[in-house]
DNA sequence: ATTTATTATCGTAATATTGCAATATATAAA
DNA sequence: TTTATATATTGCAATATTACGATAATAAAT
């Protein structure tokens, strides 16, 4: 069937779940480590830096923007992307609540 | 392609991308949830809790056995599933070391 | 030994993801 | 206005993931 069924799960579960496939991937893992650690930061340098063709880094960004973990800002004819910090740290705090929670009153 | 191209990246940009794929699904984190709460974790009541063929639960507790996140004890006929707690600690490490290392002096 | 219960594996169908070439769009420069 | 540059979108092929029925494997109970 390959799909997921999300309807049997609740909204933060699925909401988990989708974060960590925006993450799920290490093209996207560098993508975020570069926008971080560089002041201008425009696609087509990320394709040089990645080594992925440029329609690939366009969609991983695309992906990466669903979730607003990323903000893309037009100048001129390139584009500047950004780590969205609010975004990240909510979504930080979002998985070390998840990872909090669990307790280990088992076996 | 539809294959990632893991030769072009770190160990560790793999390494965070594995773990998230792992993460990556909802019945997975509801396992997860589920068997943190319980006292005696038997896969057959992940069953009946999840609402997921049994091959299917039985699939995702091999993928998050995969990166050691939860341990299974053999009981008789049945298997104990736990979260393995060093793991798990290691792991809320890991990712909180990628957000923490992520600087946000671009734009 | 046979039956029952629990979990794992295999095979397969449906869908999702990854990556890229070709092409489209949009803006700046000439 | 033509050309060059930067990014997005489309379409497609290869591979991965999700889920489940059928079946195997294992161990306890009868």
């Amino acid at each position: 069937m390959g799909i997921t069924k999300t309807q049997i799960f609740n909204n933060r579960q699925n909401e988990l779940a989708t974060i960590f496939k925006v993450l799920a991937n290490p093209a996207r893992i560098a993508i975020l480590q570069y926008i971080s650690g560089q002041k201008a930061c425009i696609c087509n340098d990320i394709v040089d830096e990645i080594g992925l063709a440029q329609p690939t880094i366009s969609q991983h960004l695309k992906e990466l923007k669903s979730i607003h973990l990323i903000k893309g800002a037009i100048d001129g004819k390139k584009v500047c992307y950004c780590i969205n910090l609010e975004k990240w740290k909510e979504i930080q705090d979002l998985l070390n609540s998840f990872f909090d929670k669990t307790k280990f009153n088992c076996c």
